[in-house]
DNA sequence: TATTCATATTAGAATAGTTCTAAATTGTCT
DNA sequence: AGACAATTTAGAACTATTCTAATATGAATA
């Protein structure tokens, strides 16, 4: 029934339904946990599982499921590293330059008391706070 | 009095005076202005003046001014690409994901009822909001 | 079920921004 | 001026990501 669950997810999100956009959202989606990935992460698992994907696939999928909403992109951490959240709600992550570890911050931790206001002509997409620890 | 002030600038920050430091320095602090760069705009900008400076070295000197100090990084962009900020002073930005424009949010913009708390074990060493709008 | 065709996959090349290397140069301190 | 550590530099290397264009594959239709 696995596949079913997956198939629905997919389809329900417009998105065809290839080998390997089941295998990624089997991977990412299956267990209902919430997770900080990046492409290399998935092609890793999923060569270690024997379900090899092209890594520029693994990218492909990464980028249409963000588009689809099913992912979210974490923006602030190093330049020239794109790490994508399963848990797509709004909310806010530590990140400790030291270790690389990416943490969520509890929803507590962080309110704002005035919600900023995009420059005449814009509408705000998206934003996210990321607090470098060490 | 220009190379002079640029000279103190440096030394009180523990800097060589070196002429790559120099320019950029003139180039970046000698009017005041708050400025948003990046390396590449920086060895461009020297290039046009006749002063150019090899862009491995641009990119040491900003970095050099960053841990001296002089200037912030501004992270939350696209992947892949370093920003500086001459205004070292906390504040956030607007981040146009179509112009690549980005503007500084007005203080009163945003407030924080509760300042988020580190890890145990951990302390915050920078944080910053890229809100990002189209 | 066979046909069709837009869409997706793939390997490998290309790209972009940044850092590294190692040799030559240059500030600064005596 | 001399000495030496710090800095500069050109170009190579690196890394993460995207592109290319040929092949394969879902899914809609007959």
């Amino acid at each position: 029934m696995k596949s079913f669950d997956t198939h629905t997810l997919l389809t329900a999100h417009g998105l065809r339904c290839t080998r390997p956009r089941v295998k990624v959202a089997e991977l990412l989606f299956a267990d209902g946990q919430d997770r900080h990935i990046t492409a290399e992460w998935v092609a890793d698992e999923l060569g270690k599982m024997g379900e090899a994907v092209a890594l520029a696939t693994v990218y492909n999928t990464l980028n249409s499921f963000m588009e689809a909403g099913l992912l979210a992109q974490i923006n602030g951490l190093e330049a020239g590293r794109y790490v994508f959240d399963t848990n797509t709600e709004p909310h806010h992550h530590f990140y400790n330059e030291t270790t690389g570890c990416l943490t969520d911050m509890p929803p507590s931790a962080l309110r704002f008391y005035k919600m900023p206001e995009a420059p005449a002509g814009t509408e705000i997409v998206d934003w996210q706070v990321v607090v470098r620890v060490r």
